[in-house]
DNA sequence: GCACTGTGCTTGCAACAGCTAGCGCTCGGG
DNA sequence: CCCGAGCGCTAGCTGTTGCAAGCACAGTGC
């Protein structure tokens, strides 16, 4: 495999059997990439699962947090150990929260878990309906999730048209 | 003043006139410094007072922190930023919580004290981004209950005495 | 064919984080 | 006086982070 810049050449080789080497090659390649990225508690995987769910390229990603797109693509490929400021703006880049970058990142511990429904009714700032509201809104978020996958692009599209 | 290495030098002068001049000098240029550390939100000036009020000494700390003594003391005045994960160090040898030290040094908010936030976060049947857009509906709720006029005294008030 | 726009990645570099070696100073003991 | 232990800091160095410039490739329209 010749030293090439950019995207890594296709993978149709010549002949058949300098392309089954070629894969197999690349395939060495790749799980050591994925093997350095476990090691980093997959941060860079996570941003990548989280943009593509949002079906966002990488550039864009990368304009809208105000980090450069090579970086970027360095961290997705765990080449690349971000700062806390720089998660801070890929989290903003990805509308989520940068506790949950951080979580994963390893710089912040998880929270223990409670449960949403019993936290929402015992809030005294809401009103009733309001806590109806907001369990509806819930629910409907976790049936999203409980059903197959064609139906989640579905339901990021219109949030990513916003 | 001559330029010294280490420790800066006494301010006992020679003569008492030579003496008010070092001492003038030197509030400036501590006023400078203290200015610089306002300017990235104190983290340096809180981990120094955490430390004074522990009653341990900057290379005590650094030992039980694992960072390096000059290093901490550059941190302490403001001349260095730290990673999260140095941070992490301090805060382990302060025996402070980690977020205590996010939040002055601007990478983690303030927490709401409240169960709801906790309980979305925590949520393994969520998505990073349906748990952003609850928490902003439950936001803009609480906001809604600090003006009850507006919703109408009908729904409001009762909830609002209770 | 061409030019254009978009994609993700490579490469080299500057700036910064974090360290080591060492400084001057203070204090206490011999 | 000397020495040792402790204090906080200076200066120089190395490795890493984050960037800009540029690459090869894919898709589209003329």
């Amino acid at each position: 495999m010749p030293a090439s810049k950019g995207m890594p050449p296709k993978p149709e080789g010549p002949g058949e059997r300098v392309g089954h080497a070629v894969e197999q090659v690349g395939q060495v390649v790749e799980q050591a990439g994925i093997a350095v990225g476990q090691a980093v508690d997959d941060i860079g995987g996570y941003i990548r699962s989280q943009r593509e769910s949002a079906q966002v390229s990488l550039r864009q990603l990368a304009r809208t947090a105000g980090v450069s797109n090579p970086y970027l693509s360095q961290i997705e490929r765990g080449l690349r150990k971000p700062s806390a400021e720089i998660l801070q703006q890929i989290a903003k880049g990805l509308r989520i929260s940068a506790e949950a970058l951080y979580v994963k990142a390893g710089i912040l511990d998880e929270k223990p878990a409670s449960d949403v429904t019993d936290a929402v009714f015992a809030d005294p700032t809401l009103t009733e309906r309001q806590k109806q509201v907001l369990l509806d809104i819930y629910q409907s978020f976790r049936r999203e999730n409980d059903k197959p996958v064609v139906l989640g692009p579905s339901t990021e599209l219109p949030d990513h048209e916003e």
